[in-house]
DNA sequence: GTTGGCACTCTCAGAGGGAGAGTGCCAGCG
DNA sequence: CGCTGGCACTCTCCCTCTGAGAGTGCCAAC
């Protein structure tokens, strides 16, 4: 069912207008704010209608009106436009990468807390996770004659430290001398075939049991997803009525586990997806919107740049935002490992 | 001026009945929970008296009695006796380190999150930083001719990853080959005597140059504290009562800042410490407590395990638990590096 | 020194009431 | 037929009031 023009720019109005004010908007505020040549009347009329094909509600009887979620879904794909960062915001923010961008393992934090300022909302930006490490180089330290930290380098420009128990007492120079042998059998190896590798004795055998281990556990984590913005969210007014809501987020951040409330459907399609409200798989995010952005699929499993915040976002910010640092990483990602794995 | 043993005994009832219910504590309630051998009406008086010297306060007129921070302050000095971790948690504790000891980069990670489950309240784990970095191990991978990933693993067993721009080209096999060179020059170096390494080249002189500042950044960045916990501290009902607070807190806490809650001078003194309310430098922590046990003075600037609570929080767990902890982290630190920086 | 008793104070929750904000609807107008 | 002004109606919000309940402070008696 089509709207008429002016329903739809009605509906454009009430939806922008709550989003800046976080307050039912009342007929006769749009007409004067927005100096319609209508009157209240009518501008109630129309909302009366809208509200009666389910793009607006009503908290009670005497307030004025509120997008409902279906409202906000079709703002997003009708109203919106295509959302743009402004140049001179994209200049900044790459500003900031350029002047980060040497340190490799800041890229997503700093995406975080960049996304996490300029929306006032909650930010998660999870790199890509790689199906398998390969090996690059070992490096066995001796802290003792029973205890070695294991270093590795894998070829994506990931390092792992790890604590090795030593079976049989082995030296230092004993040590180096194992380190160097191993680094030519290794070199290239995933966990799979690092396990294949023969050990020439117990203690050997140990560390290469504890690297193939390393390997493995290091793709499982999911970790390493950055979170910024907690206090921009939890600052929202929806969040001020319900204090429990807000402590389960905080919560959720605090146990980082807020990667959760990314569905993994949404990663799939490849593209950028808002959820707004129930499209939510999570109850916490009911009254919630979600924006992801995938990127670096060409790189193991895809990482996303993700907006959290409650469904009155201001979605034509956000979405352009995500889209622009979650193409922004792609390209860095690119620069840096010459856009394959 | 000292206090009588009865009014004694009274205070510390007083104060952990608190500390445990949150609620103002009546005269009645105090002789039938704990079955006193006196009425009332003396509880009222001793709490009278208790009150006109400063240790405990009222709310108002028909409201219980509340420790002020000076009877928090005695109770911690007198009281509270020594708190030491139960045998069996002490075992539960040391068996999750065991299990994750070996993943180096975990530690701090971990004693904050035990701690704030255990306790409720906000951990903070702070690494020692070391004074200086001194490279134990370069390594240089070609993303293309004009750009390459540094990574430098440092004696004190910390990896950083940075990309450095080439001036010239330079191809795969020359980079490894200066990597080579670079090595044996380079070891054992801290960021002033690297600067003082002869460079062969343009790109030999960016990749020292990179390498200096790298050692530099990285000892200065206080960074790299792990918190946990903030679903508990702010689910305490006296962040209920004032929103804002949380809020600062929060926003503190998603910033990585809450380290510039422990005071510096906390640190000096080398034993635990207890802050208590005005205590605290900080206006956020005017009505919280911080409990800090330093660690680690060996390695560097002294890393430390702090938690932080409402005023009302249980001292005794708290300093048992951060005691330990901090012990904990110290015993494995010796393990690994050998007691000796 | 201790106790029971009693008056006093203060909070808290609920009820009531008036002001204000907006709507819904209707009758009239172009 | 769509638009408009007017008006009754509804609902929230805030303020005030009130009664119940909880505790204390004090006093007189033991």
């Amino acid at each position: 069912m089509a709207l008429s023009d002016r329903r739809e720019s009605i509906l454009q109005i009430v939806i922008q207008d709550y989003i800046e004010t976080a307050t039912p908007v009342a007929s006769r505020h749009v007409v004067e704010r927005y100096a319609l040549p209508t009157s209240a009347a009518t501008i109630r009329h129309e909302m009366r209608l809208l509200e009666s094909e389910g793009y607006l509600t009503h908290p009670h009887t005497s307030a004025g009106r509120v997008p409902s979620n279906r409202g906000y879904r079709h703002f997003v794909q009708s109203l919106m436009g295509h959302a743009e960062l402004g140049v001179a915001e994209q200049a900044t923010v790459r500003h900031q990468f350029f002047q980060a961008a040497p340190a490799v393992d800041e890229w997503a934090e700093l995406a975080a807390n960049v996304l996490a300022r300029s929306l006032g909302l909650l930010a998660v930006v999870a790199p890509p996770q790689p199906q398998r490490l390969r090996v690059r180089q070992l490096e066995l330290i001796s802290l003792n004659d029973l205890l070695a930290l294991m270093i590795v380098v894998v070829q994506e420009a990931r390092v792992i430290r790890q604590l090795t128990p030593l079976p049989a007492p082995c030296p230092p120079e004993q040590l180096d001398a194992m380190a160097h042998r191993l680094n030519s059998d290794v070199n290239g190896h995933d966990a799979d075939t690092v396990r294949t590798v023969p050990a020439a004795d117990a203690d050997e055998q140990a560390v290469l049991d504890t690297l193939a281990r390393v390997l493995d556990r290091d793709v499982e984590r999911s970790g390493a997803a950055s979170i910024a913005g907690l206090g921009g969210v939890v600052g929202q007014p929806e969040f001020h009525a319900e204090p429990e809501r807000s402590l389960q987020l905080i919560d959720l951040v605090d146990r980082q586990a807020i990667t959760e409330l990314v569905p993994s459907s949404a990663l799939e399609a490849g593209g950028l997806r808002v959820l707004i409200g129930e499209d939510n798989p999570s109850d916490l995010l009911q009254d919630c919107s979600l924006v992801v952005a995938p990127y670096g699929a060409a790189y193991g499993r895809a990482g996303y740049v993700a907006i959290i915040g409650p469904t009155r976002m201001n979605y034509s910010r956000s979405v352009a935002a995500a889209r622009f640092h979650s193409a922004l990483l792609q390209e860095m990602m690119d620069t840096v490992y010459g856009g394959a794995a």
